[in-house]
RNA sequence: GGUAAGGUGCCCGAGUGGUCAAAGGGGGCGGACUGUAAAUCCGCUGGCGGAACGCCUACGGUGGUUCGAACCCACCCCUUACCA
């Protein structure tokens, strides 16, 4: 292992890093020599990863180009007892059987990233379902409510005379009883995941462990270009977007966010983004075009160069030329006249006729780019006539035989 | 156990007997402008219907009062806070 020295690790690995605790005991560690044990944890009730995740990864994966050994932890048994804070009564509860079909969604996408052969899948389940009542008071009593409250979000919800239940203070110590069983050097995560890592440190201690080194790293924000990307705000890119809808989801993100995307999810080097950045200011390029970089490096990392390549050209086809994709959906219709609204609601998935109406009455609706004003209109379409429904969804024609 | 406040459309939130399919905001969608950027502007945003001041569904649940209820009453369910 190891070829690179401790240093040289170090500097590279704490790139990008929010919190660092510590930069010491890392340095410590890596002088030991052996594959350091890097946990994540995971939740399995939603296996969609995005590109929020990927910061996460590509971190990982770092360290496993270094010679180290990742763990992720699969939540299943946290996802089968639901969300801690009850405040989200949409985020379903999962069966055994559920938690494991999603364990291997999510590492099948992971390993998009990750490293196989470096990489060790555990369920806390495994060892959390042993647990008995006592096993958790004695846990619990390891840690006190003040330093529970440290963390921002109890602290602001008891200030607040919001809720918190009780349960909620036993998930930071269950994830941090991961961290002891796995004997974990490293944990890493999103920021939002600071607080429950520091219980980790304090918890592997009690049990006569060495405290885990915490790393976090920047939760990016999604296509909208405020929120965090999440799938809950539908604001999120997703290792299994088509290579065009990737390509395009990244072209529509506000520039503000292109070098910070560009730090946390290219390994393009710290001068050329400098460069980039540069330039943005200045005024100097079309910041598009500087986009248009970001989003076929990301885009070929999931999908390969060709894809992204086509994805590109796809890009550039449909909307900087404004002309109509080669490829599109067919829809198969009989000879013959249809109503505008039955073809919408029968075969282009709008999912009521009021809604049709709604969108042809407000210009959407082009056949052969020639809108469609009414509503009543009867059609007789034609092998290859192309119907578009604002401004990228696209239909081609084909006549049954 | 006692006291109080609540449960409204995708989300937040106003509404306290008719004119409420329900203000306002967010989100989403369509359009203009553009670089699928930002900012801005216009429109739409339960379903059915050619259209209607038309019909159906909707304000936690079930009944009731009333010509008429999101709004009043009863019971129930749920959430929360405070006090033991």
């Amino acid at each position: 292992m190891a070829l690179v020295s401790p240093e040289k690790q170090l500097l590279e690995l704490k790139k990008n890093a929010v919190s660092f605790v510590s930069e010491d005991e890392l340095l410590k560690r890596l002088k030991e020599g052996r594959p350091l044990r890097v946990k994540l944890g995971v939740d399995p009730s939603r296996p969609d990863l995005h590109l929020g995740h990927a910061v996460v990864l590509r971190k990982l994966r770092q360290f496993q180009d270094y010679g180290h050994q990742v763990i992720l932890i699969i939540g299943d048994f946290t996802a089968r007892i639901g969300d801690p804070s009850g405040r989200s009564k949409t985020r379903p509860m999962l069966s055994m059987k559920e938690a494991k079909a999603n364990a291997i969604t999510y590492s099948k996408q992971a390993f998009k990233i990750l490293d196989k052969e470096k990489t060790e899948i555990r369920f806390n389940s495994e060892w959390l379902d042993k647990m008995n009542f006592e096993d958790v008071i004695r846990l619990a009593a390891k840690y006190t409510v003040a330093r529970m409250l440290e963390r921002h979000d109890f602290d602001k919800r008891y200030k607040n005379n919001e809720p918190i239940s009780v349960a909620e203070f036993l998930y930071p110590l269950a994830q941090a009883y991961d961290s002891v069983v796995v004997k974990a050097d490293v944990e890493i995560g999103g920021d939002d995941q600071y607080f429950n890592f520091i219980v980790g440190r304090k918890i592997q201690e009690e049990y006569g462990l060495k405290a885990q080194i915490i790393l976090t790293l920047p939760l990016i924000e999604g296509t909208d270009g405020n929120l965090k990307m999440s799938k809950s705000y539908d604001n999120y890119i997703s290792f299994e977007d088509t290579p065009v809808d990737m390509y395009g989801k990244i072209m529509s993100i506000p520039d503000k966010l292109i070098i910070k995307y560009m730090k946390l999810l290219t390994d393009i080097s710290d001068e050329e983004i400098a460069n980039y950045e540069k330039q943005i200011k200045t005024h100097d390029v079309n910041p598009r075009d500087i986009k248009m970089q970001l989003a076929y490096d990301i885009t070929r990392q999931f999908h390969g160069n060709e894809k992204a390549k086509e994805a590109q050209a796809y890009f550039i086809r449909v909307f900087r030329n404004k002309s109509i994709p080669e490829e599109m959906p067919e829809i198969a219709l009989n000879h013959g006249e249809i109503g505008i609204v039955e073809l919408l609601t029968n075969f282009a998935g709008i999912s009521s006729r009021s809604e049709a109406r709604r969108l042809i009455q407000q210009g959407g609706v082009r056949i052969n780019n020639a809108a469609i004003s009414d509503i009543h209109a009867k059609l007789r379409l034609s092998d290859g006539d192309i119907l578009r429904i604002g401004k990228r969804r696209f239909y081609r024609i084909k006549n049954k035989p």
